[in-house]
DNA sequence: ATTTAAGCGAGACGGTACGTCAAGTCTTGCA
DNA sequence: TGCAAGACTTGACGTACCGTCTCGCTTAAAT
């Protein structure tokens, strides 16, 4: 359930010395989580996420190089154990399903409170970016291609997917960012439809 | 061209007293869009606006609560002469010069580099949100609303027009701030013709 | 009874224009004292003189030259109806009567907080030193002079008066500013005798 | 040489983490010495010190609660080798040596700078003001006292002793603070002669 | 009665110090 | 070597005060 983006975890030889303490890597993640839900963005501090997991700060500048490292980790480094979009039968049921998965994702507390500072990563790093859509964008993306390209509706099924999925992942973000409650469900709600009447 | 934010604006009469140097207005927003295109969110910083436009940080401070007051304002603080989506003749014309105008806004470097500020922002102050709808979203909402209302298409015209902005805002502003060069103009092109086939 | 020693204080001929408000200078300068007295010389400020006396700040400027000056004033700027020192019988009779005066000015509330700043300025303005001395140490030390040289006592009685005098300031000074209560007035009893015990 | 007065220097147990740098103490107060002397109290700001002293301000503020703090350790915050007051013989020759001393230091042109500041701190904080004479005050006063219970020549020789001491005192002071040059030595050598006449 | 020079309160202006806080790095002593 | 604690530098932030200036109004003396 756990896959980590961090970069530095593809060594898994041992290494001479003592060996890292696993829980730390938890429970930093956790208390990252917890601290982006509870005080948002801003309050969530080097200090305050090592407080909150008993934890030293330099034991958490040891695995991540960056607070935005770190958190982006915390928010993203993970993938659920079903990715429904995997079963989708049709364009329009990949598109449905899609808006399920990242209207849910964008209205985890957690994400909502990380996105503004993650966007701002993602524009300046693109290693994340890219680790990103490997892991999220990339499957899903070539699976809408595929399935366009059975259609024939498209000249360009790549770049169509590509686009579409833009489209569905840029709006369940303002959506989740810009409003709340009723408002935000019941434009949720019209999203696919606008989108699969095609 | 300049139809400011400011929320004193309504108030004409004199007040007694120095009135506030306009120009310190217009320098302070020109020096911080300056700074952001050329410098990045990071090193906009509030000496270095009042470095820029010559003027004092207290100035800066009596006329915005904070930097992303300001930043605000220099960004989304006025609208152009001509929007062209006032003349849109069709619910798919309306889609296209929104997203030839979003696509472009989104575009500005001084945009781009205080995106990820604003957001964080936005979510967390109500009456910024507020007056970035009233001022960009509501009127072109309201628009689009009429006309799927005569061509008879939906069943609640304001809610899909709602949805549809977001469509068109959120993903522009992917492509923006995840995409470079060709790769942006190519799905840019695509995004809508994606969203017109209705 | 109030014998200013503002500066710009000594032309009486009439001026174009409209004149002075003399109340605003004596609401300014009881404002001062009473302020140093409440709330120390920190909170003192112009800002807070000017509201108490329910005056602009301007007026206060055109007056005094910079706020050290206004307190100056404030504080020294007048002379009781009657010095009990110019009636000393002998140069004992003038030591105690020194005291008695300088005890009880140093201990008035608004002279203890205005002391350090108006030490500060006295340092680097020797106008106003000699303000000061003109006003309050000149004729006082000339008295003793003459005694002294009556006596016969001394080799150089300009000299020990005004050192003399010296010693008086100084110490009720210090006993104002470091001592409080019972403390202050046990040892501010002594002090006479010391000296005097020549 | 240096004894501190700093607050914490009581416990020399190795408390846990990195152990502060003490020379950043010892630069910061030397910085803080010589600005004084040589661009005066105002334009002693912390930044200056900081810079001067090639540390961080946070490493400051880590030691010294306020501006204020710090300069007065800098300037009273040690004793020299030798006391010359120590080794008095008899009542005059105490009177004669603390005016030399004081003198002395009261000359010392970041003391002349930092008098008023510190006159100030000390009339507002109880603690520094006792630290103040714990050091420099009391023992002095101490041995005077008993210097006089031998001469018998007084009734209550702790009061005696300590108004002495600030007649001393203040007027070193103010002579050091009003007077200049020829002036100041001509009136410096006649205090002692005026109260050691007894 | 009109002019006119200046005073007036309100408050903005530039400049600058203060004290706080965050990020990211470095240094102890211990395990 | 990892670890916790807590030092360190850098540098932004927001507040406050000082002394100056500008506005529109009012006042009193001089015409």
């Amino acid at each position: 359930m756990v896959d980590s983006l961090s970069p530095d975890d593809t060594s898994r030889d041992r290494r001479p010395g003592r060996p890292r303490d696993t829980a730390i890597d938890d429970a930093a993640l956790a208390a990252a989580r917890t601290l982006l839900a509870e005080v948002g963005w801003d309050r969530t501090t080097m200090v305050a996420i090592a407080e909150r997991a008993d934890v030293g700060k330099p034991a958490l500048y040891r695995r991540w190089p960056s607070k935005t490292h770190l958190i982006f980790e915390a928010v993203f480094g993970w993938v659920p154990d079903h990715v429904p979009v995997a079963e989708a039968q049709s364009a329009d049921d990949w598109v449905e399903r899609s808006f399920d998965y990242t209207l849910d994702m964008f209205g985890r507390p957690d994400v909502r409170a990380a996105l503004p500072g993650l966007l701002a990563t993602l524009r300046d790093n693109p290693d994340l970016q890219s680790n990103l859509w490997r892991q999220f964008g990339s499957p899903a993306v070539d699976m809408l291609s595929d399935t366009l390209d059975n259609d024939g509706a498209t000249t360009d099924s790549a770049l169509d997917a590509q686009a579409t999925m833009l489209l569905i992942i840029g709006s369940s973000m303002l959506v989740r960012l810009l409003l709340r409650g009723d408002a935000a469900d019941a434009v949720s709600a019209r999203l696919p439809g606008i989108l699969r009447a095609r």
